[in-house]
DNA sequence: CAGATCTCAGCTATACTGAAATGC
DNA sequence: CGCATTTCAGTATAGCTGAGATCT
């Protein structure tokens, strides 16, 4: 690019154009996405007064049952000493139970009580609300498209 | 997914399907596609001895020539204090010089070295073959659609 | 004994904030 | 004075590691 290499500009305006090469990284243009969607998310359940790891935590205990902190972990993807940091703030809100299981003294049973599960209705309706906000630029055959392409590349 | 809820599995199998709310959420699906892109590209990065930050930075100053740091980062979207610390390393490789602006006792002014272009090809024949591994799953359209999708999320 | 589970302490990377020192 | 720039110190979060205690 040329510009004159001389002059280091007065302030650069305001709006200055990024670089060329990073315009069209599909790698770049997903980890800003992925920025826009994670911010719009984090907001939206920090209104609400949960996080992303309580969202995930409280579909799998209402999709699957009951289960110990080792299985969560696995359904949900989310580390072990994050399971149990996350638990502790559930289980502060009573959204979840914890009890050791009578059946193997290594583990505790996590149980979702009342409360959590009308929690994560009020959940499911904020999120649904951000998918709205950040797929707003799209048709819906344009949202299809994303959710198909998306789920090839997160499925690996 | 009906498993007996009275029967907290064995050691629950390998898999442990994923909560079906999270399956289909855009947000989720863009964050782990978005996680398996940095995974790709930090790694390949890292085997290269540079960082992201350190990209974005080289390829401002090829693209738009010598530019104080406070400019460099409106152009790369980093954080001003993330800024000096990255160039603190790409000057320790002699990849970019800093000097006083004559014109303006307030600013450094950056130019990259001779090596740091030769770094900056480098890092893209790097980039390029990040690119080629995430998009493996796609056709040649995909890749377009995918593409231009990304870039309506990511321009705003 | 090997291996699973729960917990805690601590680490890394990314991104950001506050404030001081300097100069315009 | 207000404002911009560079720098440093510190904060927050997500994701992860290591190790100990306990149990199968």
């Amino acid at each position: 690019m040329d510009r004159p290499p001389s002059q280091p500009s007065p302030a650069s305006s305001p709006g200055d154009a990024q670089p060329a090469r990073l315009e069209t990284l599909p790698t770049w243009l997903l980890s800003r996405a992925a920025a826009r969607s994670h911010q719009l998310l984090t907001d939206a359940l920090q209104v609400a007064g949960a996080r992303g790891y309580h969202y995930r935590l409280l579909a799998a205990l209402e999709e699957f049952g009951p289960a110990s902190q080792a299985e969560l972990g696995r359904r949900t993807d989310i580390d072990r000493s994050d399971v149990v940091a996350s638990l502790n703030e559930l289980e502060r809100d009573a959204l979840v139970r914890r009890q050791p299981d009578p059946s193997d003294g290594r583990r505790n049973v996590v149980t979702i009580t009342a409360a959590g599960e009308r929690r994560l209705q009020k959940l499911d309706r904020v999120l649904a609300g951000v998918q709205e906000e950040l797929l707003a630029p799209f048709s819906d055959d344009e949202r299809g498209d994303f959710v198909r392409l998306l789920r090839q590349l997160a499925e690996r």
